[in-house]
DNA sequence: ACAAAAGTGTTAACCGTACACCCATGA
DNA sequence: TCATGGGTGTACGGTTAACACTTTTGT
């Protein structure tokens, strides 16, 4: 066995051993969420030989927790730290082989190379903030960008499953996780905090009946100023009050939006 | 590499060449509820080298789908086919490793074998009919059977937090999935079925409101029998229609449990 | 006859839903 | 001044939660 450094130093190296470096057969799959200009958006990369759309992903190292993969996945397309990651499924089916879906490695990687092999993949969804986010594609896309969650075109292998499955994970978490501390700026209004609701779930939400929902939950903060600009009446800005946004959740809250 | 057969032949065999059948690093272990008695219990085996307990659990063969391979990890147990499961978690810390809790297996498997190898392993539960299963031991251990919920030892690796987290994803799935069906015979009383969903909730629930929510469900049939012998009032026997449960299924239920 | 368990119905509280009015702002 | 969007409050209806009485059965 060679020399084992922390990470391959280039893709040939990465693509003959990678099992050196990776648990072979498993991947990670991040569904990356932001939200931008009233629309829920995910990251997506596009393969430099094949032009497919794909999910970001990538592998898991000997001696690191599968968590911790997930974050440094996410950290590696973002730039950013400190996300919240949920895991959601994992996802076993033998035709998850890029064989299978005609898919080659560029530059020859032997067809019996680890990363052609079958692989089970484990599924988190995180939640990022759009405007701080900075996308980067891996050594294999030529680019890593937001497509809108109800504009994503045929993804490789059962990537188009996945961020299916995410969504309803997403959307069944609305109900004990408020979303809106990680996907929107720090100050917001009531009206963008439903329009991201209402992307989410797919459907238009009452107005008066959202903002009394959202407040009971005790985790907001109105702040005086209002935001200028737009067109129309002013609305207020808001913030999550950070202890008792934290306090809430380790009680474990209960909404129940569907 | 060695002629390669569909299942290993030995237990020497298995643990040298386990690779040559089984997914590298990665495990299933499975959660099998069963209730009886007025207990919700689950399947435990018991070690034949150290006495120490853990949950039923397997590999996954190179070409096999993960379901499947739960599938067949709970028929080789249990002796039974057709039973409900369901994902709900991949664990994957890097001390999941037999080596790390002082675990040994049987009869010299060696230090660096495949089993001593950290391994992930991806989490599935299991509802039987408790008087249809008949437990039995794997290769490795001297026992298997039932054990309350409420008088749980201490398990192998993190097997505690696996059956922690498995009941707390069964006791969301009461919402939408009626797990009578699985769990008690084909004719059951009212207050039997409260006793089941109290003991997964692990509190009391009102009698009448039970019953009320449950028949709303409308996947019941109540029948004229009613169950004899019992000391006072005979209660009512009830059945899951058939019909109306895969229609309901398939609409989607949703109760409110909690 | 009595205790214990089971069947059934009623009421009040709460919550989700629907809806109307007023106000601020830019065009 | 008008159209649009935002802030606020109320009333209805359905669901959940609390609760009481009667019936059956074995002792």
């Amino acid at each position: 066995m060679k020399k084992n450094p922390a990470f391959p130093t280039s893709i040939e190296e990465f693509l003959e051993q990678g099992e050196q470096y990776y648990l072979p057969h498993l991947s990670i799959d991040c569904v990356v969420f932001g939200f931008h200009d009233g629309h829920l958006k995910v990251l997506l990369l596009q393969l430099s030989n094949t032009n497919e759309w794909c999910l970001p992903g990538g592998f898991i190292q000997h001696t690191e927790p599968v968590d911790d993969a997930a974050v440094r996945i996410v950290f590696q397309r973002t730039g950013l730290r400190n996300i919240y990651l949920r895991q959601f499924y994992a996802f076993g089916d033998p035709s998850r082989q890029r064989g299978k879906d005609k898919l080659q490695m560029p530059k020859g990687a032997k067809p019996n190379s680890w990363i052609m092999k079958r692989f089970i993949t484990i599924g988190y969804w995180a939640l990022v903030e759009f405007s701080k986010a900075v996308p980067i594609p891996d050594q294999f896309s030529s680019q890593c960008g937001w497509v809108n969650v109800t504009k994503i075109p045929r993804l490789i292998l059962d990537h188009n499953s996945i961020l299916d499955k995410a969504l309803q994970s997403l959307r069944i978490s609305l109900n004990d996780y408020p979303v809106g501390k990680d996907l929107l700026t720090e100050k917001f209004t009531m009206p963008e905090l439903q329009r991201l609701y209402e992307t989410i779930l797919n459907k238009k939400l009452d107005r008066r009946n959202f903002q009394k929902q959202i407040l009971s939950l005790e985790i907001l903060e109105r702040l005086k100023e209002k935001k200028q600009g737009g067109a129309h009446k002013s609305p207020f800005l808001y913030r999550f009050d950070g202890r008792k946004y934290q306090l809430a959740l380790k009680k474990g809250l209960r909404a129940s939006f569907a």
